[in-house]
DNA sequence: TTAAAATACGATCAATAGCTCACATTTACT
DNA sequence: AGTAAATGTGAGCTATTGATCGTATTTTAA
């Protein structure tokens, strides 16, 4: 549904110290426009000027603004994935626990910057389409199915695949729906710990 | 963030035969506009121009874009409530197999439709936030909350409501995630028996 | 010092949006 | 037929948006 031709790819590579400030100066100043007057009202114009930067300026770092929205997204992405990273493989924990583990960081960093996400969420009709953000996605896909083939060695290939896109997705899905910042640090434990207990109940019977 | 001042409900209700129809022409071709067009493209130039009606008839009975689209979201709802119900109730059922029969109903209807829902998914930030939208929410939880306890008869209260919220907002979420369109009635099945499980196997284990 | 490259600027444009309002037409009822 | 209410019309207003481009300033490097 968004716009066709233009790439979200940057336009040009900052190369001096200052240019490289003033992009991230415009990332800022668009995490705070986000948060602080949503979807709709987060305009290129507005981000420049909360950056104390000129839109032409916005423009020879950003082709559009799909662009900026797209660089944020990629950053949450990248904190995300590593923090998966780390928890799954960490060998000292047993996989369930780990599993348990990564439930309650990722329901508790989507507490974080609420508003933020939510409104980074409502835009992303703009820059979803993109070809850059296909590719992350199977990305972390991958790396959960792996963990999962270590969770469930003996069932066959299909059921551990659908095991692993049913896990990952509620997860994420239902992780989403905590962005609404609504829910106090214990709320968010127990319902972790009972989105947990979910997961092991169901990946401890298919074993059987 | 939506716009402040207007109510969302209708302004004018239909009194002639040739009203109501203009009326349902509006949200049909509403309908049509998000399914072909996507949310971005939905204008209520467009709408009128489809519904071979002026656009100051569409402003007669509805104050609003965003008035629009919530009528079309509330008559989804209708549907999904119902069928949720009928389900819910059917006593000649054991509790977990009509669990299981939601699942299954609730994943292939939200694939029915698939463009139109997602378009309409990502216009609601227009109308999320109208306080006529909240009440419909409550209404689900409490049928589902009296079907949760039906099943979890013994555990504390708090066990159950923790519960319910679990299961349905997962059956929530990750069906929104279906909309995308992409699956077969196969993968959809097989995906919706793997749920059940999960939930099956979560709900069963609480007991315990 | 000086010229070229990089960076920064912001007035300005074209497009499109939501919505109103003065007016025309149709219907219901006497 | 006549009249008032209901309904229908669409040109046009106001506002905003994403984006450009000619120009000005700063940095780099010779």
């Amino acid at each position: 549904m968004p716009s066709d031709k233009p790439l979200i790819s940057q336009r040009k590579k900052p190369k001096q110290a200052r240019s490289s400030c003033l992009v991230t100066a415009i990332l800022d100043a668009a995490a705070q426009v986000l948060a602080q007057e949503g979807a709709h009202r987060f305009t290129t114009a507005r981000v420049a000027e909360r950056a104390g930067v000129s839109i032409g300026s916005l423009y020879q770092y950003f082709p559009n603004k799909a662009a900026i929205l797209f660089r944020l997204q990629s950053e949450e992405w990248q904190e995300t994935s590593t923090m998966m990273r780390d928890i799954l493989a960490d060998a000292g924990q047993l996989p369930l626990d780990r599993l348990r583990a990564l439930v309650h960081a990722f329901l508790s960093s989507e507490c974080q910057e609420a508003k933020m996400r939510i409104a980074l969420s409502d835009a992303a009709p703009l820059y979803r389409d993109a070809p850059e953000a296909q590719s992350k996605r199977a990305e972390g896909d991958a790396m959960f199915s792996d963990f999962i083939e270590e969770v469930l060695p003996v069932s066959s290939a299909a059921t551990r695949v659908l095991a692993a896109d049913l896990v990952l997705n509620t997860m994420g899905e239902v992780g989403k729906s905590f962005s609404d910042g609504e829910r106090s640090v214990e709320e968010i434990a127990a319902y972790a710990d009972a989105m947990a207990d979910m997961f092991c109940a169901y990946l401890t019977q298919i074993e059987a």
